[in-house]
DNA sequence: CGCACAGTTGATCACCGTCAATGAAAGTGG
DNA sequence: CCACTTTCATTGACGGTGATCAACTGTGCG
């Protein structure tokens, strides 16, 4: 490994610690370098605010850098959905590549910062670097298999289950990122864990409590703690007998 | 167009009467004989046969030339759901691509037959040719926009909500095909349509006869025939009010 | 300090799941 | 070709899960 100082303060992806979550891995030094000169901006999104809302004409594809984001679809009587949760080192906007369009809204949950990955210059070069091409795939794959195992939990699974496996997700996702196995804070409201879910928010409120009376967590407002992690282990996979 | 007479009975994608459902438009001669050669051979699976199981290997996409097949994942207490129901000229198979092996299986529910992608042949060929690349990707896009809508469907609507969007995505999809957009033969058991709506077969059951009773569509087993598209239509944009 | 918002908890109810019985269709083998 | 079995579909009665409505509490921010 030969280190090279960045010309600016800019964080290139050649030392950004998020590389093994968004990078493929096994990059020689000139793709690495090919790569952070598509990466071309980042930007900044404040909490709140969205980063793409769906009718947005479709121009990149973003890497979370720092922050958190949900992702909304809506129907067109109005109401909306949450279909995801995206933290440091995902990628939100594969959607609006079929239409050039986006289909659904990204909003930041707290003040974040994406890298912008601008699709057609990420396509040529996916073109040139084949690790690159076969990542973006997997990227997109990866995201078809999530969407099917929720379409599973909606379908198929009660409320409990659906918290259960909600929040195994979430600390998986983080204790992937170094952060405690058995401690999290939610970033998001009882409302938008219901909208995601399936679930009314009074619902969501309901089964943390349960939990709580049951000892497989400690809730005090958006603090979570995961004090018997196989219970909810259980939860999930035991779904009502047939 | 100059047309040239395929080697075998093989019919090739050049003049196959699919190609504008899943090829890219605007190939040249090459491009489209490159593409010829990728697409192998083809594969017939009999009706109740798998043409693919989670945990396969993965190694092609598949596009359907004829038949019907549904993809079904399961979870780890057995319980499985589906989670679409694919018709000619859609592609199968883009779960696999994340960890080298599919992750739901694909049933054929009439004797079908598929043409067979290798995927190595396909990253390969589509570095080459932008619009397959691009093709691709648009595929894998379409794929995830409408496994979101599924979460917005399973997660906020009603059983005859449900059911509506699930007649009228169907019969859009088969008018596209060619075929009436006022009637339709369901290739699936009322069981297989509620394990893809998250209801149980004899809610599936009850709503088709409210809807026969209400005038709405026509009911003989499998045979449906639509009577009142709009009134449809308004079951599915009427969410119940907030 | 007060106001808006987020979260909790209770009472009631509706939708849909469950259980069960019956009927229709389709495939099987004598 | 017709009994036989199996699968699929319909319908009814009942009950449970989670939605709805409502009141209240807690928290953070201006």
């Amino acid at each position: 490994m030969s280190p090279s100082f960045p010309k600016s303060y800019k964080v290139a992806c050649s030392n950004c610690n998020l590389r093994e979550l968004c990078m493929p891995m096994g990059l020689s030094e000139a793709e690495l370098r090919y790569i952070d000169e598509m990466v071309g901006s980042r930007r900044k999104v404040p909490r709140g605010d969205p980063l793409f809302t769906h009718g947005d004409p479709f121009k990149a594809l973003y890497a979370i850098r720092t922050g958190f984001f949900k992702t909304t679809v809506t129907a067109q009587d109005g109401r909306d959905q949450v279909t995801g949760f995206q933290m440091a080192g995902e990628v939100v906007g594969l959607d609006g590549i079929v239409h050039d369009r986006h289909t659904c809204d990204a909003i930041a949950l707290e003040d974040s910062e994406v890298c912008v990955m601008p699709y057609d210059e990420l396509e040529a070069l996916s073109r040139e670097v084949t690790a690159l091409q076969n990542h973006v795939h997997k990227i997109m794959s990866r995201e078809i298999v999530r969407d099917q195992s929720m379409m599973l939990l909606l379908g198929s699974m009660r409320a409990e289950e659906r918290l259960a496996a909600f929040l195994l997700n979430l600390v998986q996702r983080l204790h992937a990122r170094g952060f405690s196995p058995l401690e999290l804070v939610l970033r998001m409201t009882r409302e938008e864990i219901g909208s995601y879910l399936g679930l009314k928010l009074e619902t969501v409120s309901r089964m943390f409590s349960k939990f709580a009376e049951q000892g497989i967590v400690e809730v005090r407002q958006r603090h979570v703690r995961i004090l018997d992690t196989v219970a909810l282990q259980q939860l999930v996979s035991q779904h009502h007998p047939e």
